[in-house]
RNA sequence: GCCGACGUAGCUCAGCUGGUAGAGCACUUCACUCGUAAUGAAGGGGUCCGGGGUUCGAGUCCCCGCGUCGGCUCCA
């Protein structure tokens, strides 16, 4: 057998050599050193006879811990199947479900035997168990055997989901074999690969222990999930668990009640409740969207909040969202809180007749919304109940959708520069259930491409994932930790024009149907804010510092001129603060950095004497002594530009 | 909504097997008048998430509810 090898040499095996058998053909090093073996990209055990190519000769990779994702992947899959045998060493009885590797780490699910909890505590005596199961080096042996041997084997064992398992497999996807892998004393189906042994295993913890519905089916059996990770090494998992200690120190839930701009109480589950500070913040980016928005031709409306029965019922939402929506009543008649603006968008434009000339109609609406979320769903200010959008709502041609969505996208990469994020675009087609004719779809479809080719913009197709009445455009951003967030969304939609019968007057003098685009950039404000302050650690630029400068005394006798310093921030529109608490300045300093003020501006007698400030940047240090007119000027300029910093 | 964990001062937390609640920070007052990340001293502050129950006695044990956290399902 001949097999093509990354650098262009040429491998020569005998026949049924298997992928130690390369390895130990390619060096010695490369033998101790190997996980798997790829062959034309798909990976195989390295006990497996290597496939002979008939018509080509495969290439051949052997992957190691350098691998990769790949590499970790594997070697998280090993400590699943390693997890499994302590679990079933511990807990005779258990039925286990299924363990792959995920990103970050591996899961597997169990079924505990009736009145056996499972939870954190009893990780210790887990992790004892997988060390002993690595220490003992075993070896993972792949056999394939007919499905009738293995059904028998894991009704035998008293396995349901395994049984389960394999009957779909048969069912479809015929299958007529099926692979079991052993580790010591525990068999498990599994498709594979896996490394040669346990002991490649070098670094592992279990994590956490969470709830999960058998075949993310909510109407079957809740299932324990036992969640860890494992590395190739011990600093490698250090590393990572330092990764999750920045993560949780950018938890916007502690950075937002520890800054002073939002809290939560039980009286209002899912609903923030937003400080002074807080609401400079939101205040902010509310006017952001006012500036940009205004520039580029969305005008604000406003819409009522609760509305009667019958609006929802032409939105569709009585019928498929009653639940999650918040309904009261009014002399009998029954209401529901808005839980998006666009119903209200089209009822406006629907009260008054519209002109051909008069489209595009761009209406911007800061609403407040509720959607009834579940509780077992809420999530800081990421999920909620109440939350505002910067939600758009186009009305146009069809002949100006491209011009619309192109205008929209242009719109969401200024805001997105705003904040100095990475973005990246998704568009979603027509999926299975839809409405509207393929032509229509056809159209649709084509006049988004041709808005992202017009900026020339790249983006990722999902097919089949648009929403039923229209395909979108979802934005996405990374943050400073590498985390993608789904932000913006332009959505074209055929479907509410029609359920509320809008029309607009031709130049053939008759009406024709306008075509809606839902638009969202920072989704919503809450969300924003929480994503920011994840993206920032709290340390916010100062376009949206709750406070922006902070003046510092050094003694009683300075309070005078410090006011001054503060005052002269304010005229400039800058929010400003005095603190001539009876502290040290060492004192005011960390507290202003423990506030990430963006800029302290220490005054003594040299600064009183000669109208400066000195000034000390938030996370910088002491910048030196300036003008207090001058930096004023700087610091109002670098607000109005919303600079980065 | 489902599974598990958690809920003690404004915050972070301690409180062993049931015996009448404590620390640090924050806050208040006083002294100090200070030059780039914590001056010192004194003091105030608690329906131990809520409601039932067991007990001579419950922060602690049991039951129900609420909220939060980790996930799952859902997310127009």
């Amino acid at each position: 057998m001949e097999f093509e090898l990354p650098d262009g040499t040429i491998l020569h095996l005998a026949d049924a050599a298997t992928g130690a058998d390369a390895a130990a053909a390619i060096g010695p090093g490369l033998a101790r050193a190997a996980l798997a073996v790829r062959i034309d990209g798909e990976l195989r055990d390295l006990s497996r006879p290597l496939p002979a190519g008939n018509d080509h000769r495969p290439r051949l990779e052997m992957l190691t811990e350098r691998g990769g994702d790949d590499a970790l992947a594997l070697v998280r899959h090993d400590a699943a199947h390693v997890l499994a045998a302590a679990v079933l060493d511990t807990y005779p009885g258990v039925k286990i479900a299924i363990g792959p590797a995920i990103e970050n780490g591996f899961y597997y699910d169990f079924e505990f035997p009736a009145g056996t909890v499972v939870n954190d505590d009893d990780f210790p005596l887990l992790e004892a168990a997988m060390a002993r199961h690595i220490a003992a080096d075993e070896r993972f042996t792949r056999e394939d055997v007919p499905v009738r041997e293995a059904l028998a084997r894991f009704r035998a064992e008293d396995q349901p989901y395994k049984v389960e398992l394999i009957e779909d497999l048969i069912a479809n996807q015929g299958a007529r074999t099926v692979s079991l892998y052993t580790n010591g004393p525990f068999t498990d189906l599994c498709r594979g690969p896996h490394a040669p042994s346990t002991r490649r295993i070098k670094a592992f913890k279990l994590q956490s222990v969470a709830g999960s519905y058998w075949r993310g089916d909510s109407s079957r059996t809740m299932l324990t999930r036992v969640y860890g990770t494992a590395f190739f090494s011990a600093g490698d998992l250090k590393a990572f668990e330092e990764l999750l200690e920045r993560a949780r120190a950018n938890d916007h839930r502690r950075l937002g009640p520890q800054l002073g701009l939002f809290g939560f109480s039980e009286t209002a589950p899912g609903s923030a409740f937003w400080y002074p500070a807080g609401t400079e913040v939101y205040n902010a980016l509310v006017e952001l969207s006012r500036e940009m928005g205004g520039e580029r031709g969305y005008t604000e409306v406003k819409t009522p909040i609760l509305y009667d029965r019958s609006l929802w019922e032409t939105s569709g939402h009585w019928q498929k969202y009653r639940e999650h929506m918040f309904t009261t009543e009014s002399e009998d008649r029954a209401m529901a809180v808005k839980p998006m603006n666009c119903p209200g968008h089209c009822q406006l434009y629907a009260m008054r007749p519209h002109s051909y000339r008069d489209l595009p109609v761009r209406y911007a609406e800061p609403g407040p919304l509720h959607r009834n979320e579940p509780s077992g769903t809420l999530h800081g200010l990421l999920r909620v109940r109440h939350f505002t959008q910067d939600d758009n709502h186009v009305f146009c041609t069809e002949d100006q959708i491209q011009d619309e969505v192109a205008r929209a996208l242009r719109y969401a990469f200024d805001v997105y520069d705003v904040f100095g994020f990475e973005t990246s675009l998704e568009l979603s087609t027509r999926p299975e259930n839809r409405i509207g004719s393929e032509a229509l779809w056809d159209r649709s479809e084509a006049a988004l491409r041709a808005a992202l080719d017009s900026q020339s913009l790249a983006y990722r197709v999902n097919e089949g994932d648009g929403a039923f009445y229209g395909p979108k455009i979802d934005m996405h951003v990374t943050d400073a930790l590498g985390r993608s967030w789904q932000l913006g969304t332009c959505q074209l939609d055929y479907n509410f024009p029609e359920r509320f019968e809008l029309t607009y007057t031709g130049a053939d003098n008759a009406e024709h149907r306008p075509v809606m685009l839902h638009i969202a950039l920072m989704g919503s404000y809450e969300r924003f804010i929480g994503i920011l302050l994840e993206h920032t650690g709290g340390g916010l630029p100062v376009w949206l510092a709750p406070v922006q400068a902070i003046v510092l005394t050094i003694a009683d006798r300075h309070a005078v001129y410090g006011g001054l310093a503060r005052d002269r921030l304010r005229e400039a529109g800058l929010r400003a603060e005095l603190d001539d608490r009876d502290e040290s300045v060492g004192r005011k300093i960390r507290d202003a950095e423990l506030r990430k003020i963006p800029y302290m501006l220490i005054v003594g007698d040299r600064e009183a004497q000669r109208d400066e400030v000195s000034v000390r940047a938030h996370g910088e240090g002491d910048l030196g002594a300036t003008p207090l007119r001058e930096f004023v000027e700087r610091l109002a300029q670098a607000a109005r530009t919303r600079a980065a910093r």
